[in-house]
DNA sequence: GACCAGGATTGCT
DNA sequence: AGCAATCATGGT
């Protein structure tokens, strides 16, 4: 089955797998424009035929109709970025976002990956944390059409701590890994319906659990649901880039950046991708 | 060798 | 409530 389709505002498919193509559990190849996309019980395989400013795609796998929407939500075919732009063109991050134009906020494949991937991540440099994650992956997860999935909460939560130990996890991000995934498993937590929760709500069940604090709660927010309005002030790569752009000798505070919240909301997770990208 | 990484928790005052 | 120590390892 193959699917086309096009958009009807900028999109820019280099920058929006730009920040894919870091992780090598993706398979991605960028001279191809080409992404796979591990599904609930396929494969999708995406491919940019189009161009930055006529942005058109294909669409191939044993896909139902279910999966093309996901695959588009996944992607921001199904939100037009115009209105991004038109609200930060007045705002003092107006060179930012045309200097990236057309990024697109990209999902991750799926939420529990999400989380596992921010607990493995937190206060890591990114060259360890991928060497982390990978081995997570490889040692507990399955592949599909050559495609990586995370294991399922069930495989991790029955994972003994001194394993992960040997991967070279602490002794507590391996806790936080394993009883996490547990919570998930038990049912005591569920990630499937939180998409109908606002951002408040599930901030306040996620901190509950031990390993999760507002960095990867906003984290899971953000990348898992794609939820619009997110700033995390607490990452340090935000607050490197509010420093860089606005010649800082520190880094900004906390009151320094929320004092911008009201001229860039209801997008603070726009501004965060593109400040990200200003340090990239 | 110190210091910081896309932090969070624990224990102390 | 607020702060320091702790965690594992790689990059600078």
């Amino acid at each position: 089955m193959i699917h086309q389709f096009e958009l009807d505002f900028v999109y820019d498919f280099d920058k929006a797998i730009s920040r894919l193509s870091r992780d090598p559990l993706i398979y991605i190849r960028p001279e191809e424009k080409l992404v796979k996309i591990p599904l609930e019980n396929s494969v999708a395989t995406l491919k940019s035929i189009g161009t930055f400013e006529q942005p058109a795609f294909e669409l191939s796998g044993n896909l139902t109709e279910e999966d093309i929407a996901r695959v588009k939500s996944i992607f921001h075919f199904d939100r037009s970025l115009d209105p991004i732009h038109a609200h930060f063109r007045n705002t003092n991050l107006a060179e930012v976002f045309d200097q990236h134009r057309g990024t697109p906020i990209v999902k991750e494949f799926s939420l529990y990956a999400t989380l596992m991937k921010s607990i493995i991540h937190q206060q890591l440099n990114l060259a360890f944390a991928h060497t982390l994650t990978t081995r997570f992956v490889e040692n507990y997860g399955t592949q599909k059409e050559g495609v990586w999935l995370y294991p399922t909460p069930e495989r991790t939560a029955e994972i003994p701590v001194e394993e992960l130990r040997a991967l070279q996890f602490s002794q507590r991000k391996a806790e936080y890994v394993i009883d996490v995934s547990k919570a998930i498993a038990s049912g005591t937590i569920e990630l499937d319906t939180m998409e109908q929760l606002p951002d408040e709500e599930i901030v306040e069940t996620l901190v509950k659990l031990r390993g999760i604090g507002p960095w990867t709660a906003g984290s899971f927010l953000l990348f898992g649901l794609g939820r619009p309005n997110l700033f995390p002030v607490a990452d340090v790569g935000l607050q490197n880039a509010l420093k860089k752009l606005w010649k800082l000798e520190q880094k900004p505070t906390a009151e320094e950046m929320q004092a911008h919240f009201p001229e860039w909301e209801p997008y603070l997770s726009y501004a965060s991708l593109y400040l990200w990208r200003t340090i990239e």
